[in-house]
This record gives C-alpha cells, sequence and structure tokens, in this order.
DNA sequence: AAAATCAATGAAGGTTTCTGTTAAGATTGA
DNA sequence: TCAATCTTAACAGAAACCTTCATTGATTTT
C-alpha cells in the first residue's frame, strides 16, 4: 500500500489554501507551487482534478487564481483523495483464485476503516500556521 | 492509495498455505499459481521475499515445495505486507513546503492506525473454506 | 475596441516504477 | 545421471508519474 506524491501535493495545496481562505485574494498556481514545493505544470493538473469535483473554484484573467469552494471545515482528507484518485483505496487484485472472493472482503472492511480514519482529517486542522514562518529576515 | 496487484498475490497465496497447513503436504509453486490464478514466474518472485522474510520456509529438488514458517494464527497480513513491500503504508512524499510536516504527521498517523487493523487479520481467518469448493462435479 | 498580457486548460512526450516473462543456474530425490 | 523443483538475474511491456508545449479565456492598457 502507498500514498501517490499527487495525493500529498494535492493536500499540501488545499492546506495552502485553506490558510489563504477568508483573505479575498485569489492563490495563483505560482504561488502554490512555490509554497508548498510541488512542479507548477503538474499542480495544474491536480487543481484541475479538484476543481472538477467541486473542492475549488477557478478564476482566469489577470487577476485570476483559485480559492476553496467551501469553508476549511467542511473539506476532509477523504474528499480529496476521491476527487484525485477517484477512490480512497484502490483495490488493484483481480479476485479470482480461490482466495479472492474473501480478501476482497477483507479490502473493502480496510477501506471502510481508511474512510472513516480520513473523513475526521478537515483541512482547518492541517492548515495550522507553520512556525518558521517566524524566522523572516 | 492504492493495494498494488503483488499484495493482493502475496496474501491469496499464503492463505493458501494456511490451508494445506498441518496437512504435511508441501505446496509447489504450480498448485498456488492455478489455485489462487496468479503468474508462475511472478509468484516465484514473491515467494522468495516471503520466504527471506522468514514467512515461510521452503524446499528444493523434486520433493520440493513451500509451506508455512510458523501456524496460520501467527501471521497476520500486517507481517505479509512488511515482507513485500517493506512497510505498511510508503509514503511517497518529500513532505516540503509550509505544509510538508504536517502532512507527513497526519499520512504518518494513519499508517499507524493501518497496521493496527492489518495486524488484525491474521492467516486462519482468510483460510476459510471456499463454498465453491462445494460444486465439484 | 483592439492589442497585449496574464493565467487556466488541454494535449503530447519522457522518465521512472510496477508487473510479468525468459532463461540460466542450483539442489534434491530416484 | 536424469528429472523435478526452487533460486536468481536480466529483460520487456504496461502503467504511473512528472514535465513541457500549445491553446483558450479573461483582464487591462492604449
Amino acid at each position: 500500500m502507498k500514498v501517490s506524491v499527487k495525493i500529498d501535493y494535492a493536500c499540501r495545496v488545499m492546506a495552502e489554501l485553506a490558510r489563504l481562505h477568508g483573505s479575498g485574494t485569489l492563490a495563483q498556481i505560482d504561488h502554490l507551487a512555490q509554497t508548498e514545493a510541488v512542479p507548477a505544470n503538474f499542480l495544474a493538473q491536480i487543481l484541475g482534478k479538484l476543481r472538477t469535483h467541486g473542492l475549488i473554484t477557478s478564476r482566469r484573467g489577470s487577476l485570476g487564481g483559485y480559492v476553496l469552494a467551501r469553508s476549511p471545515e467542511e473539506i476532509s482528507l477523504y474528499d480529496i483523495l476521491l476527487a484525485v484518485e477517484g477512490e480512497c483505496l484502490h483495490l488493484s487484485g483481480n479476485f479470482q483464485g480461490r482466495s479472492g472472493r474473501r480478501l476482497k472482503q477483507v479490502w473493502g472492511e480496510i477501506s471502510a476503516d481508511l474512510g472513516k480514519k480520513t473523513k475526521g482529517y478537515t483541512l482547518n486542522q492541517l492548515a495550522t500556521k507553520n512556525p518558521t514562518e517566524m524566522y523572516y529576515i
């Protein structure tokens, strides 16, 4: 089992968007890419998915950028997983063979558990102020 | 997040080995491959990892094959994950950026939770008799 | 209003990882 | 010795990851 870079990027960027929530400013790709150390063009694709799944909204043009579509408390890690990968835990198995059916059941239970857990993490919990921000020059 | 085909194969084959546990017979690759519908050559690699991590023992030669190294109750899904992939939940993130540290912490908590859950599934729970076996011709 | 600029969107290519195959040894039993 | 079996390494195809480039849409300036 593994968590992809893509997911990690998505969560970090959403955390940054949560920090900017309510400030009235739109976050541009370059800002998000630099702040969270994510390749800008790849990030554009990820933001696209988050947008089509209704987690964020975007605006084009010279004053464009991205904002959260809902308040941080209403967006969970589970929502992000669903938007970016389609499901919380992707099962690659074919579930054939003598134990296939049973294993599918087991992975399903684990997936459900993971769903519960990830629904418990919302963006306001992720978007804590980073202590390193205090060390401005 | 996703569970790899490899892991699913490993679990299914271990379940079959659990069914044969105590019978005194060694399971050969071809039997395991056919019973659990796993590519035989790929399976050989997986069995190699399970062996070097002490979950199974093998015997070469014309009457060779594989057996569980411990009883089914003493082998968990967690053990299999560890043997095949090195860790329960692999974190691909680089944990940079403003939210990197916090996200690493979150994934760590989720990983710990997953560890607990997978330790709860032992082979005797997976190696149930398959109902389709009753429909012999 | 037209042009220039800025930013999101979409499509195509390269690189690494995963999955599976092939083949050549090494060991055991008959 | 011969046949059956595990063991290991090297290779090939597929998928995922990441990057780059071109296009489209919105805003501002002239």
